[in-house]
DNA sequence: CAGCCGATCTACCCAATGGGAAGATTGTGG
DNA sequence: CCACAATCTTCCCATTGGGTAGATCGGCTG
């Protein structure tokens, strides 16, 4: 074992991330995850400042999976029209918070890391940026119906959030018979996107 | 001081939510809520097993707020129709989430509590009693529009609860000019009860 | 009224944690 | 070839959650 470990950084994010999903945010520990890693207690305070540091590092690569997600659902779908789009999003954003729910669970619980910290702010609008500009896309269809772009875009996001939250708390899935996530996620976002974004105006 | 301190049960749950507000769930320490109550260390564990009993309690005192915050909607709405009852649903689990935040913070963090235990498990039954049987009733008067009940349910409490979840992390009120989180509870509620549940066939 | 017993609370203990300070090791540019 | 900046370790401390044993109290029995 080399004194200096060579990719300390990247390692200690994937024993995060395993720690998480063994333990839970809550009994994360650095000395824990240090040891997994095969490092002393300290060595991962100088690539990250401290607990709250290392889990913010943590919450910015999800932020970048959850884009990355939320493009190739987009992709996926061959979306053209604003609605298409819309409803990939909303598929994208809940796939990406169940298979990487290690990252979800940190990236909005802000009192566990730096919610000031440049990088986050960063990352973070950009993601939102992606809900913004299909909405923005739909009210150039015309298919908002003169409802408030705000107020969509809010709601949009607040019905994939809410799905995302209420089934990895585990409180969802006992209570439904619906059983497959993906497939729970594709009809939430339809039923939004049939409701709430009228057909054109010829 | 007495040796019996006479309410501490009581008296520990306060020092709970006001620490919780002070530094968060996260950084919540046993020791310190003892201290603000006067007492030893080791006194709350008598009256809640361990820390994880001490935030079950509070989370199951949340269970109780959130339904009397609903119930207390829905009878100040004067809710006579399914629908308009839905809306109310909505607006007074936001208004309670955001009301009482550090019970909300606790109720749906399972790792940092006992999700199985008796009474958790039957007042967080009894308040999405709450949703469902609004949702019984709004198909009763044949609103649903021959929709799955499930996915308009599922639908329904993820909206709120999503809402309510970004808005106490702070990510949403920086980026719409909508202020008042109850105005626009409201908003957000009547726009799903107008687009999802139609108008009675007659 | 005396005594006892369960409920309530305290005192002391321990291993583990997060983080501060200072030193050791490494490789890299002048 | 050597100073210097990264990188990593060792040692330290206050604090935490929780185990165990003992002290104190209040009510019930006789």
């Amino acid at each position: 074992m080399p004194y200096h470990h060579g990719n300390l950084r990247a390692a200690t994010l994937r024993a995060v991330e395993t720690s998480i999903r063994e333990v839970g945010v809550g009994q994360l520990s650095l000395r824990q995850v240090a040891r997994t890693v095969g490092v002393s207690n300290r060595a991962p305070a100088h690539h990250f400042k401290d607990k709250a540091g290392l889990l913010t590092e943590f919450a910015i690569e999800g932020y970048e999976l959850l884009a990355q997600s939320v493009m190739e659902s987009i992709a996926a779908a061959g979306a053209s029209s604003g609605p298409e789009t819309l409803a990939a999003v909303g598929r994208g954003y809940v796939r990406f918070a169940v298979g990487h729910r290690e990252h979800f669970e940190v990236m909005f619980r802000l009192d566990v890391l730096h919610p000031d910290d440049e990088r986050f702010v960063a990352v973070s609008d950009l993601a939102y940026g992606l809900l913004t500009s299909t909405i923005e896309q739909c009210r150039r269809e015309d298919r908002l119906g003169g409802r408030d772009p705000e107020l969509v875009a809010v709601s949009a996001w607040s019905l994939v959030h809410g799905l995302s939250a209420l089934w990895l708390s585990g409180r969802l899935s006992e209570r439904i018979v619906e059983s497959n996530i993906d497939r729970l996620a594709a009809r939430v976002s339809q039923l939004f996107v049939d409701c709430v974004l009228t057909a054109a105006s010829s």
